[in-house]
DNA sequence: CACTAAAACGGAGGTGCCTCCGTTTATTTA
DNA sequence: TAAATAAACGGAGGCACCTCCGTTTTAGTG
């Protein structure tokens, strides 16, 4: 395992400022959970209210704790990557090598889909806030390197795949877009790539 | 004269649609020219209704011309740009070269600090319209380039001056930013910048 | 426990956005 | 010039944003 892990793992969680009063963290968790889902299923332009009023909290609440909309649209974005590398090491445990692969280049698919929806905000964001680009693209492939090369070592798929050609192989799904069969024809590419990957691998299975 | 100024100048005016109606023409003109005032001294954020009741139309006017806020703000934009071509040939026929080019690079600042003020926007629509920076990139360093090539001709600076590093000593007044004293400042970059241009020049005056 | 200071809550209210459609106006035709 | 029609106008209305501040809750302290 490389250095690269250290870095990002030390500033994981605590923003270096005092724990939230209980009631106070309850009611941001919440809206964050809301905000995710409601941005996936109307997309970034969710009304606040709406989101405020289905978290159970007033509209000076969500205010209070994101004082504009990006800064709630970089907390979802960021803890969208976050479970997709968290769901890598948890795949990683509970499956075979090549399967957990293929599993998590499914959710990846979701997750690619969720950023396309955030579209003109992301891209603002990122822009503007550099960090936000390096941090999470590091983790995403960080996340994605370890799946290959585990199943690499563990004869799943063939040895000599080489993790960023996987990666480039998945940027077809970010530039492919806007059909509305968009989803399915993702999920092909995905097992299409799974496919000839584990083609030729050493233990079959 | 190169050839470059053709191209630019074939797509002037008329974006090859049939020409408005005498009052829809007035009433936009008349927008146009509002919101630039609006925008310049309220910022991008200006209220739409305000510039709407400020040229003397209702906001459904407003809006059939200028579906979006960025529209507007391009089309605004795009007006800038072309005022300091503009201004680019009109000093350079009324005035001695060099003083010329003092006076378009004061106004240069101008449009500077008007971009400034745009900001945000601008920059989404800069990276989302690539047409819109290419074209305007294009035409403001033409007009510079210009105004240098004929005061360097003229004898009036320096001779052997390159038209990007003058264009590259600008870039100054881009990045340094946000002091309430940034105009003065920008102005004095100007003048030390001409007077480094004329000292040694063959033609003192 | 009771008390208190500090922190968090929440929603009323003022403002801007943007759509929709009945009314007005410019232009064309006879 | 008058009538017809296509185009443009404009503002009411409904919704979302976001601030402000009186009320409520939490977490310490005696």
């Amino acid at each position: 395992m490389p250095d690269q892990e250290m870095t990002t793992e030390a500033m994981r969680d605590a923003p270096a400022q005092k724990p939230l009063r209980a009631d106070a963290q309850r009611n941001r968790d919440r809206l964050v959970e809301v905000a995710a889902q409601m941005f996936a299923s109307d997309g970034v332009d969710a009304s606040l209210e709406e989101i405020a009023k289905r978290a159970g909290v007033g509209i000076g609440t969500l205010y209070r704790h994101f004082p504009t909309r990006e800064h709630l649209v970089e907390v979802v974005y960021r803890r969208e990557v976050e479970g997709l590398c968290h769901a890598a090491e948890e795949l990683a445990r509970e499956h075979p090598a090549d399967v957990a692969l293929e599993l998590w280049m499914q959710r990846f698919v979701d997750y690619i889909a969720t950023k396309r929806g955030l579209a003109t905000s992301l891209r603002l964001l990122l822009t503007t806030n550099s960090t936000l680009f390096s941090d999470t693209s590091g983790r995403v492939s960080g996340a994605m390197r370890s799946l290959i090369e585990a199943a690499a070592a563990s004869g799943k798929i063939r040895a000599e795949v080489d993790a960023s050609d996987v990666m480039h192989a998945l940027g077809g799904i970010y530039s492919a877009p806007n059909t509305p069969d968009w989803r399915e024809r993702s999920g092909r590419l995905v097992k299409l790539l799974m496919d000839g990957l584990r083609f030729g691998a050493r233990q079959a299975d």
